[in-house]
RNA sequence: AGGCCCAUGGUGUAAUUGGCAACACAGCUGAUUUUGGUUCAGCUAUUCAAGGUUCAAGUCCUUGUGGGCCUGCCA
């Protein structure tokens, strides 16, 4: 990990660095296990780079496997996603790209080597007496009738689900381990479920599926896996993961170890309330910038440096934890600084008119694309007579200290000259419609001879020879820190604040009571209204030639992303993440 | 309630494995600056609680408290 700057080892490196100084292992294989049912989202992004980036470090080897083990949620629409954002991350499987579906008929085959073993029997219990016959989690459960089969009825019966002469939900393979374990994976867990369902993969070969218990371990054998990383809630798996690999002929022990997922403020990675959010209109799509899926925050503008960056500073242990949105908007702003090209454009126009400048000026002065980078070279900016900037850069009646455009006050405009407000038209509602100002000749190339100071620089764009563009500008997705975090005893969608002053009223006109008890509330009513602001804004001329996935730093505004949406002659454009803001913070304390 | 895991500034992660609690982000102050950006300098703020072991405890032990996960034929 270049971006990394050295650190002490985390919790799993010390596990690994010891593995290889026993000679346990002499070089070290990762995996990145996916489940093609969904988009990524940065949760896996920090679970790709720690496999990834474990296997860089220790020159190992990278593995991408599918854990396609349920055919009825898994799509090849996944698959290609999946893939398509783990390269993009930087982490490159080579040859090893597999599909737990390749190893179903040797599963099958060390199912059949645990019923010859005696640690494994056919179910006919349905569902709902299995579940409970499981008991609780203060009580043991109790044993299947089904449980002491011989041997070689479970052989045929397990053949013959295979076959197909069962429906769905008839019978189950369990292991038979113990069903009063306090550990309630090891109550007998189901090993194999009958599903005449369509596998993306393997079509219709199977009837009978493995369970991911069965299935996960197994693989991480068959690949010679050493460090099996995965989440948290697979802790208490660990003993059933385990109990696999010791009561099968695996030609390798791997080892599970889990770390805390990575969570960041103000984004969801529930794939259930990912999909809800796209089937329900909320964004636009899996890839809406406001997004917390990989391919959202790579539209949005996000570097793939910048996402390794944030997974290697928030770390690796064991504790739930929820990352700062700071954190990840430090790390894009920190890569682009460098790498972005300076442009110039106005979000929120009002027009200027240099009023001693004749009708046809055209000046020509010249940016650098990058202000400490000459190397990264230059551009031409045009000023004329009507410019438009910025509607919050000028003020009639400015606070103390506010740098910015005023009547009477000078600024510069950024890369040309001086200007100074002298008069403001405005239309029948008091709107500000055109201010008036006068350039100081003195002042071309931006400083005069006089050497005088000027503390205030504002961005402009030639209100004749400009770029017009839709800006997509974007906040948080929720309003809260924690989008699960509802208050009960507000209902959904409640307006807010609805008879301020007015008593509690007790059902006086009260609408028939439609709504009754509020609903219990969602992390829908956390929704931000505004995580979407849509303005037309205008760009110098040199972004007249952006392509998409460009990206550029609008000076003073923020890092921008040129949207896939974009089509010729007319430019979409994202905002990324806005550039930190002293005097934004400044001014709305006061 | 039973089992498993976890607890260090606002957030996240460290602490030579029992030896002066630090780094980053965020926040605040100042300097520099043709971006109120960048950069630079500095400041604020931390070991869940109570006992115990020890010359010495963030670290070990006990109890408590708080949080997470577990009762899919999901992964």
């Amino acid at each position: 990990m270049s971006e990394s700057e050295s650190r002490s080892k985390n919790f799993i490196e010390e596990i690994i660095e010891a593995d290889l100084a026993s000679g346990k292992h002499s070089t070290i294989v990762t995996r990145f296990p996916p489940e093609p049912n969904g988009y990524l989202h940065v949760g896996h992004a920090m679970a790709i780079c720690l496999n990834g980036g474990l296997a860089r470090e220790y020159n190992g080897r990278f593995h991408l496997r599918f854990d396609d083990t349920n055919p009825v949620k898994e799509e090849m629409e996944y698959v290609q996603s999946i893939m398509e954002d783990v390269k993009w991350l930087g982490f490159d499987w080579g040859e090893n790209l597999y599909f737990a579906s390749d190893y179903f008929e040797q599963l099958f085959e060390w199912a059949v080597h645990l019923i010859k073993a005696g640690l494994a029997y056919v179910d006919d219990s349905s569902a709902e007496e299995i579940r409970e016959m499981r008991g609780n989690l203060t009580e043991p459960g109790r044993e299947s009738p089904f449980r002491n089969r011989s041997a070689d009825e479970n052989l045929d019966l397990f053949e013959r689900m295979r076959k197909g002469e069962f429906g769905n939900g008839e019978k189950v393979l369990r292991a038979r381990i113990d069903m009063t374990h306090p550990n309630m994976n090891m109550r007998d867990p189901v090993l194999y479920r009958i599903a005449h369902a369509h596998h993306h993969r393997t079509g219709d070969a199977w009837c009978i599926y493995p369970m991911y218990d069965f299935a996960h371990g197994q693989s991480d054998a068959i690949e010679g896996i050493t460090h099996s990383i995965c989440t948290l809630e697979f802790e208490e798996h660990r003993p059933l993961y385990d109990w696999f690999i010791e009561n099968l002929p695996v030609p390798h022990q791997p080892r599970q170890i889990e770390f805390a997922r990575l969570n960041v403020t103000y984004m969801i990675t529930s794939k259930r309330k990912l999909l809800q959010l796209v089937k329900e209109g909320h964004v636009r799509g899996w890839d809406d910038p406001r997004m917390p899926t990989i391919s959202g925050i790579r539209r949005r503008g996000y570097t793939p440096e910048s996402i390794r960056e944030m997974t290697a500073r928030a770390g690796v242990a064991k504790r739930n934890k929820i990352n700062d949105l700071a954190l990840m908007e430090f790390c894009l702003r920190k890569d682009l600084e460098e790498k972005a090209v300076r442009r110039i454009a106005v979000l929120d126009p009002v027009k200027v008119v240099i009023t001693n400048l004749p009708e046809d000026t055209r000046e020509v002065y010249a940016g650098p694309n990058h202000p400490a980078k000459p190397e990264m070279g230059e551009r031409e900016v045009v000023l004329t007579r009507e410019i438009f900037i910025e509607r919050d850069d000028f003020m009639e009646d400015p606070p103390k200290k506010y740098f910015r455009l005023a009547p009477g006050q000078e600024v510069r405009l950024r890369y040309a000259c001086y200007i100074t407000a002298t008069d403001v038209v405005k239309d029948a509602e008091g709107n500000i419609t055109e201010i008036h100002a006068t350039m100081d000749p003195e002042s071309r190339g931006g400083s005069t001879p006089d050497g005088r100071r000027v503390k205030g620089t504002i961005h402009w764009v030639s209100a004749t020879e400009n770029v017009p563009f839709e800006c997509r500008l974007y906040e948080t997705l929720f309003t809260k820190e924690d989008p699960n975090e509802v208050d009960p005893s507000t209902g959904s969608g409640q307006a807010p604040s609805t008879g301020s002053g007015q008593a509690p009223s007790t059902g006086s006109g009260q609408a028939p009571s439609t709504g009754s008890g509020q609903a219990p509330g969602t992390f829908l009513d956390n929704l931000n209204p505004h995580s979407l602001e849509i303005t037309k804004a205008f760009g110098e001329p040199a972004l007249a030639a952006a392509s998409v996935g460009e990206r550029f730093q609008f000076e003073r505004k923020g890092y921008f992303c040129v949207d896939p949406d974009s089509k010729a002659g007319s430019l979409v454009i994202n905002r990324s993440v806005g550039l930190r803001d002293s005097w934004g913070k400044q001014s709305q304390r006061s």
